[in-house]
DNA sequence: CTCGCCATCTTGAACGATCCAATTCGGATA
DNA sequence: TATCCGAATTGGATCGTTCAAGATGGCGAG
C-alpha cells in the first residue's frame, strides 16, 4: 500500500497512455476489445481506483448528493426520514452517488449552506423533504439551475420542479373505505392545522370516502399540532362530542394517543394511523404505510435523469400507499 | 454568477499574488495585517469559496467523514442513532468537516465500503456506532492507519482506538438506586442476552448497585431480544415468578412492553427504560436519557484531534447519562 | 502507387489549489 | 555607502484526471 496507483500506474502496466486507460473507464466504445481487457485487467491486478477530487476538477461534477437530516421532533415520525435517508444512502450508491449530509436551523440558513455545499464541495443535486406553500428553498435552487428534487409535492405549483410523493389522499381513503366496509359509520378523523398541504390532503382522502359513502364528515374531524397527547386530547373531545365508531388518523402519534383515549370502550374503536412505523407494528396499530424505499429509489431516478441529460424521464412520481392492517382496524 | 471566482481571481482584485492569498487562508499569521485585510476584502466582495477537489489533489485531504446509516429495525431504539447522527452532522460542519453517508448489509461489504470511500473519495476518518467482540471493521481500520472514532466501547480492549460511549452501567445503577430510595426491593432487570458489550455493561449497573444495597439479584432478571413484545412477554413472566415491585429495562422498547404488562397491578410497579426516547417522553416513560449530542461532537473532536496532530488530547471519553424522571417511576 | 479515411492510440494542456525555491524590499549593521 | 538579514511576496511546478488536437497504421479507391 505503500505508493498510490493512478491512471498512469495503470497505462504503464498495460503499457498503453494515460488517456486509453481513461477512455476504457469513459467510452469502452471507442478502445479496442484485445486493448480494453488489458486494461481492464491492469486495473484489477494493481487495484486501481479512480481518484475522485482530480475527476471532479476537470468535470466539474463530484458525485455527490446532499440531504437534510433533521433533529428529531417527535421520535416516532423521526423514524420515517431515517427510513427514506437508508433508502436513499442505498439507491444512490447504486447509481454511483454519495449522500453528503447537512442541517440548517432555518429556511435562511439553509439556503446559506446550499450556496457553501455548492461553491466549496461542487455538489451535483439536492434532495429535500418536505416542501410547503411558498416555500424558499425550492425558489433558489430553481433560479440557480441546481439540479434537485423533492419528496413531498410543491403545493403551489405541480410542474415547478422533479418531485416524488406518496398519495395521502388515497391512502386515508382507503382507509376509511376499510372502516366503512367493516359496518362503520360515525368515521372521524384527527389530523394536522389547516394549510399544511399535507394534512389538507390527508383530510381530503377521509371526507371524500365518507362523501362517496354517503355520510356526513361535517363535526366527525378535529385539528392539532403532532404529538401523542394531542392525539389523546382530541379523541377524548371527539367520543364525548360525536361518538364515533372508528378514527383515521394523519400521524402514527395522533393514533397512539388516540388508542390511549379509546382504552375500555366497547365495542372498541378502530384506529387507522398514518406512516405505518415500527412502533405501530410493534402495538398492533393499523396504519397507511408509506413505501419509503421506493420513494427514495425514484427520487434517485429522477435525479440521474435530470444530470445524465435523459430529459424524456417523468419530472414527477405519486406512488399509492398501502393499509398495513392489525388488530386495531 | 457567470464565471467562477478562483484564487487567481482574488489575487487580480487585491493586486497581490496567488500564494499571500493562499497564506491569508492557510497561514495568515506570516501575511502583514494591511495586506491580510485587503485580501479578506476582495474574498468577502466577490464571494469567494476555496474549492475543495483541487485543494484535496495537492493536500490530499478531503474535510469528510464517514458514518454508517442503518435500516430502521425497531423505529424506538431508531431515533437514537438518528439524534448521534444530527449531532455529528452539527457539530463536524462547526469543525469544517462534513459527514457522508454509506450502508452496508454485513462486515465483509462494510470493509470493502471502506476501501472504495478511502480510493476513490480519499475519506479523513470514520465515525462507527456500535462495536462488538472481535469486530472485523476496527481491526481493519487500524491495520491500515486510517483515523475512526466509535460510539461504543471497543470491549475486548479499551486502548484499542479513540472511542466516545455513555457509561450504560452508571444509568441502570442510578435508576436502581432511585428505586431503592423509593423504598422498592424487588428491582428486576429485563435485558439482552449475555455476550453484548452493551448489554451486559447495563445488567452491571443494576446488579451492582442491589449488591451495594444489600439486596440479591439472583432470579430477578430476564433476557431477550430487544422489541416491545418481548418486554411485555418477560415481564408477565417476571411478574408471575418473584412479584417485583419496580422494573430497569435496557431500552425503552423492552420497558414499553413491560408498560403494558403491568397494566392494572396495584399499586404500580415502577418501570424505568433507557434511552430517553421521544416516545418514552410522551407516554411519560422514566427513562435512562444519553448524551448524544454531546458524544457526537466529543467524536468530532476526538476525530480532528488525531487528524491535526493533537496527540496530546484524550484517546477515549466515557459520559454520565441522567435519569429523565417520569411517571412511572 | 498515392491519397484519404477511419479506427485507434498518444501527446500536451488545463482544472484550482498548495508547496517550494527564488526574489524583492525596507531597514539595520559595518 | 555598501552589505546583509529576514520578512513578505512572487513565479513555477505539481497533484490525477479529462479534453482537444495530433500521430499512427491499415485498407480500399482512384
Amino acid at each position: 500500500m505503500a505508493d498510490k496507483v493512478t491512471i498512469a500506474t495503470v497505462a504503464r502496466h498495460a503499457r498503453v497512455s494515460r488517456q486509453t486507460v481513461s477512455n476504457v473507464l469513459n467510452a469502452p466504445h471507442i478502445v479496442r476489445e484485445e486493448t480494453r481487457l488489458r486494461v481492464q485487467d491492469a486495473i484489477s491486478a494493481l487495484g486501481y481506483r479512480a481518484n475522485q477530487a482530480a475527476r471532479q476538477m476537470r468535470t466539474g461534477r463530484s458525485r455527490l448528493i446532499a440531504a437534510r437530516i433533521e433533529p428529531t421532533r417527535d421520535g416516532i415520525n423521526g423514524s420515517v426520514l431515517d427510513r427514506f435517508l437508508h433508502g436513499l444512502t442505498e439507491t444512490a450508491d447504486a447509481a454511483g452517488y454519495r449522500v453528503l449530509l447537512y442541517t440548517a436551523t432555518d429556511d435562511e440558513r439553509e439556503i446559506a449552506t446550499y450556496d457553501d455545499l455548492l461553491g466549496t464541495y461542487e455538489l451535483d443535486a439536492f434532495v429535500l423533504v418536505g416542501t410547503k406553500h411558498g416555500d424558499p428553498r425550492t425558489a433558489w435552487l430553481a433560479g440557480r439551475d441546481v439540479p434537485f428534487v423533492t419528496f413531498g409535492r410543491p403545493w403551489d405549483a405541480l410542474d415547478a420542479h422533479p418531485w416524488v410523493d406518496v398519495d395521502g389522499a388515497a391512502g386515508t381513503a382507503q382507509a376509511t373505505r376499510h372502516l366503512l366496509a367493516a359496518g362503520h359509520r360515525r368515521i372521524a378523523f384527527i389530523g394536522w392545522p389547516l394549510g399544511s398541504g399535507v394534512g389538507d390532503d390527508r383530510r381530503a382522502g377521509w371526507r371524500d370516502a365518507l362523501h362517496a359513502a354517503g355520510v356526513d364528515p361535517t363535526g366527525l374531524h378535529r385539528e392539532t399540532e403532532d404529538g401523542i397527547a394531542e392525539g389523546e386530547r382530541l379523541m377524548r373531545d371527539l367520543l364525548a362530542a360525536v361518538e364515533p365508531t372508528a378514527v383515521v388518523c394523519a400521524s402514527d402519534s395522533l393514533a397512539l394517543g388516540a388508542l390511549q383515549a379509546i382504552r375500555g370502550t366497547e365495542p372498541p374503536v378502530s384506529v387507522i394511523g398514518f406512516d405505518d412505523t415500527p412502533v405501530a407494528a410493534a402495538v398492533g396499530l393499523a396504519s397507511v404505510s408509506q413505501p419509503l424505499g421506493e420513494a427514495a429509489a425514484r427520487c434517485v431516478d429522477l435525479l440521474t435523469g435530470v444530470l445524465d441529460g435523459n430529459h424524456e424521464t417523468p419530472t414527477h412520481v405519486l406512488l399509492q400507499p398501502a393499509l398495513a392492517l392489525r388488530h386495531t382496524a
